[in-house]
RNA sequence: CGCGGAGUAGAGCAGUCCGGUAGCUCGUCGGGCUCAUAACCCGGAGGUCGUAGGUUCAAAUCCUGCCUCCGCAA
């Protein structure tokens, strides 16, 4: 059977690396994600981690521009997938590319979906301070996540999970869904059912304004925001002399005494801040151009000391 | 060569412009005060100043190359 992938970040290299470990006795698997660019510190070309296993393991891989040209058409009918395996690729498939594989293709979601159906499914159940969230597997649809439902699993969200801790808990179920998946589809067992639509939410891709903490916020929601920027990009505020400070960690305190909103606290080498119900105590700062460290250090280095207002 | 910041004791920083005995806060170790302590007092240990050259009577400081870390932008 030939199995085509189609995915770009880490999420969807885990679910590839098990993929292979599973079928790639059984299975031709080809590789799509999306093309290599110019990235961080230099604009070095640097190549998705989806690009790297498949060279690494000599799969073959395909990075195109664009979908919608027939230049692309003509590739993937010439690979004549059995099934399409879609995670985080980043583009929108066309309509020919979603009827091409003689099984469809089968994309695997980071929400409960119809909840949370778009980009940034994650970090927006965590912001929103849900107690649960999973993985949806579902038949594609030409629409935004708007498929039949394959197969549904949840996961806890704790009060320690950050962007990056529930995205690994994630991609770890994906795999297990979609190893299980192939194997389903391949036998004729999958059972589709219909999405409720009037229950549908959106997750918008995370903006850059919605890094800075707002202090009238609960300690609660700011640590959510805390965790659901952590470990990158990290929210962020404004030091008293104006550089901007990551905040990596803190441990919120929603029956301290809340003061100003923003208000600083320094205690036994311990920065607390007010928010509108309490206090929030910062454990892992980054300052501009430094590297991440303790709030005591911060306080040694005398960028934050009792008393300051934080932006 | 996308733009910018930074490397000084275990941690965080000052000192660099204007070359001349290595400084601060914290930690650590020992001692003291105290019912006690995260507080306070006294004392100690700990640094090839990222690295390789150059200039100089003299370099953390000036000049050149290299390494590493970080932010922005993508």
């Amino acid at each position: 059977m030939k199995l085509l992938f189609c995915g770009t970040p880490p999420f969807a290299r885990v679910i590839l690396e098990r993929v292979y470990q599973a079928y790639r006795k059984d299975a031709e698997i080809s590789v799509i994600s999306a093309p290599d660019r110019r990235a961080g510190r230099g604009m070095h070309l640097v190549s998705s981690p989806v690009s790297e296993f498949a060279k690494e393991h000599l799969l073959p891989l395909y990075t195109p521009q664009t979908l919608k040209d027939r230049a692309f058409e003509e590739t993937l009918k010439k690979l004549d997938p059995d099934l399409c395996i879609v995670a985080a690729y980043g583009k929108i498939l066309p309509e020919y590319f979603l009827n091409a594989p003689r099984l469809g293709c089968i994309n695997a979601h980071a929400s409960l979906l119809p909840e949370y159906r778009g980009a940034a499914p994650i970090e927006r159940a965590l912001l929103d301070g849900k107690d649960k969230t999973g993985i949806t597997c579902m038949q594609m649809d030409p629409g935004l996540d708007t498929g039949d439902i394959l197969m549904q699993r949840s996961v806890p969200i704790t009060d320690t999970d950050t962007g990056l801790t529930l995205t690994e808990k994630l991609a770890e179920l994906a795999a297990d869904m979609i190893v299980e998946i192939i194997a389903d589809a391949f036998e004729n067992r999958l059972r589709p059912k219909k999405q409720d639509d009037t229950r549908s939410t959106y997750a918008e891709k995370l903006t850059r304004e919605e890094e800075k903490i707002d202090w009238t916020q609960t300690a609660a929601q700011i640590d959510r925001r805390i965790r659901a920027f952590a470990p990158r990009p990290n929210a962020c505020c404004t030091l008293p002399n104006g550089e901007e400070l990551k905040i990596c960690r803190a441990l919120p305190h929603p029956a301290g005494s809340a003061h100003t909103p923003g208000k600083v606290r320094v205690q036994a080498q311990k920065i607390y801040v007010s928010a509108s119900d309490g206090e929030l105590e910062l454990l892992r700062v980054k300052p501009q151009g430094k590297g991440e460290m303790d709030a005591s250090a911060l306080i040694n280095g005398r960028k934050l000391k009792d008393g300051d207002l934080l932006l």
